[in-house]
DNA sequence: ATCCATCTGTAACAAATGTTACTGTAGTGT
DNA sequence: ACACTACAGTAACATTTGTTACAGATGGAT
């Protein structure tokens, strides 16, 4: 038994199941960036996260992107489930957010264990009703806030992932993923240096009281 | 057996699923604009829609709105059930586009039934699948779109839920839905009208082309 | 028909965001 | 050390959206 597995998921799942998701998944450890799901693509495992953060994006038809959210470890993500069990192309793009440690499930083991096993139902349920919150929230921060209210929540949201509160972004890749121009982050993040809340470097931010 | 049910749901449910459907179920028949759900509500029963059209809407804390997407016959709101099972408040408002009639199902059952009906776990996850891609669309909408577009997509809709390609809302209703004054509506609306795609009256307004 | 509340039209202005253009600067590679 | 590239700062301006203020029109009630 991977020891992960049971640290994660062992309050979760009982033996057996624990036992089958050891024999059928398989372990990847994939480095910051990696890109694990694209937008387009067919998806024939799902993931269920045991260390690290995955970063959840859209992508419009002009290419312009947009951070939905963050899953975490003991969590999967419901929009790649969805797109399994009704064999379409990923609307999404799955990237990590830190090394991450993931085991892969095979669609067709999924669909047997809802039957099965009441807790993996419950996960899978579980996992729906986190992720159908976490796109209510996405669309109050684009919907009801405006610009720098967003920044400061983006800023928080990628402390939670860092150790020592420095973001290891420029400008620009803040720009996408809140799906603006840089000259408006520059600009907010420079106004947030003046109140104190952050401190500006070259390639990170460091955050001080957001 | 309660005719609309076979009939929206016989495709989807085995017989004995539809037998005790109609046994525990609550046949119901709300009027236009009934709200079925609110926001803090606990929710004690699913609706599955056999006809007519139901809309939900996000409301921030100083009260703005803004409709997420509609929800038509066959179908049941994902979201609730989210609650449901989580047993929290819910997140939504739920109200009546059209007049609807609607099968109240007890939480209980719909818990056994996912354990016992394959089809009825089919459902859900279907259910899961249509809203989050809602979602999407809807975060697609107000992330990437320019209001005047979001009007005319907003318009399209609204005349899919109507005979006769006629709305009958006020422009500050419209607001609302959208999320931003009723000037602005106002202003692109007359606008929409000079390209010919409108026709504005009182208290509706008459889709042409759009 | 008259009154009245509500709805619509519109101008003028404010604020937020997006765009263009250019400068300086920090770090990288040689 | 030097050159080069990517990054950040910033001004000036355009566009979009939001706000204020008011006028006029419409349809329902009496």
């Amino acid at each position: 038994m991977i020891k992960e597995l049971k640290d994660n998921y062992g309050h979760l799942f009982e033996n057996e199941l624990l036992n089958e998701i050891n024999q059928v998944g398989t372990f990847k450890e994939v480095p910051e960036g990696f890109k694990i799901i694209d937008i387009g693509n067919y998806v024939k495992s799902i993931p269920l996260l045991v260390s690290g953060a995955i970063k959840i994006l859209r992508q419009d038809n002009d290419g312009d992107e947009l951070l939905l959210y963050f899953i975490e470890k003991g969590d999967t993500c419901a929009i790649t489930l969805s797109c399994c069990l009704g064999k379409t192309k990923s609307e999404i793009r799955a990237i990590a957010e830190t090394k991450a440690k993931i085991i892969m499930i095979p669609i067709k083991k999924m669909e047997e264990w809802s039957g099965k096993y009441k807790s993996w139902r419950s996960f899978v349920f579980e996992s729906y009703h986190n992720r159908l919150n976490e796109m209510l929230e996405t669309i109050d921060s684009i919907a009801f806030l405006k610009m720098d209210q967003r920044l400061i929540n983006y800023l928080k949201e990628k402390a939670r992932f860092s150790q020592d509160m420095t973001i290891n972004h420029t400008h620009q890749e803040i720009a996408y993923e809140l799906h603006t121009s840089r000259e408006v982050i520059s600009r907010l993040l420079k106004k947030l240096e003046n109140l104190g809340k952050v401190k500006l470097h070259r390639n990170h931010i460091v955050i001080k009281d957001v």
